[in-house]
DNA sequence: GGTTTGATTCGATCCTGATTGATTCAGCCA
DNA sequence: TGGCTGAATCAATCAGGATCGAATCAAACC
């Protein structure tokens, strides 16, 4: 799962959608990536369970996961970050 | 440096330093890995600024960054996570 | 049905980064 | 000084994942 969030495509797909839910297209315009490319990297987040998808019509929402930050925190190593953030 | 953390032989090497300090060779004796790449995992640590360095006499210990954790955590995407944190 | 648009999948290529073995460096001890 | 040990570095190999182009799928509109 942290190696889904190291990579700048999907760090930035991740950033986006921290705005709130966004159609592919929207991503599109944020994030200069080839269309299939960023179809990948979403099938990357999603795989991970970051991010959850809902089909509206012709276009597809992603947004993040509702427990994607708890997942990240759970999962880096550091003892001080876990205490922090684990409650 | 969330690619730092990404790789399950940093990950661990991290994760044993959160016990506090250890040096090149009790973190041998616990991530069963050949010791030049545990070497060059640690360098890439190094580079990413989570671990610090001290010479012993023959022996070299490895501590974890004091701001490792903060650091990380802004490195993370997620706006929840980050305000989790933060302060 | 046929077409268009939004999005995914497939196959092939490229490239970064992990791993390996051997070498080199730094400090201790006889 | 010479030999030994802990640790880092180097050059080369290899695998996994990112990228690209084309094809495919799904829904909406005509």
């Amino acid at each position: 799962m942290l190696a889904a969030v190291a990579d700048p495509v999907r760090w930035a797909v991740l950033d986006r959608l921290t705005d709130g839910t966004q159609c592919v297209c929207d991503l599109q315009a944020h994030v200069p990536v080839a269309s299939n490319l960023l179809s990948y990297h979403l099938k990357v987040l999603r795989d991970a369970g970051l991010v959850t998808t809902a089909r509206r019509g012709r276009w597809i929402d992603y947004t993040v996961a509702p427990d994607a930050a708890a997942r990240l925190s759970a999962a880096l190593p550091t003892a001080p970050l876990r205490r922090t953030v684990a409650s």
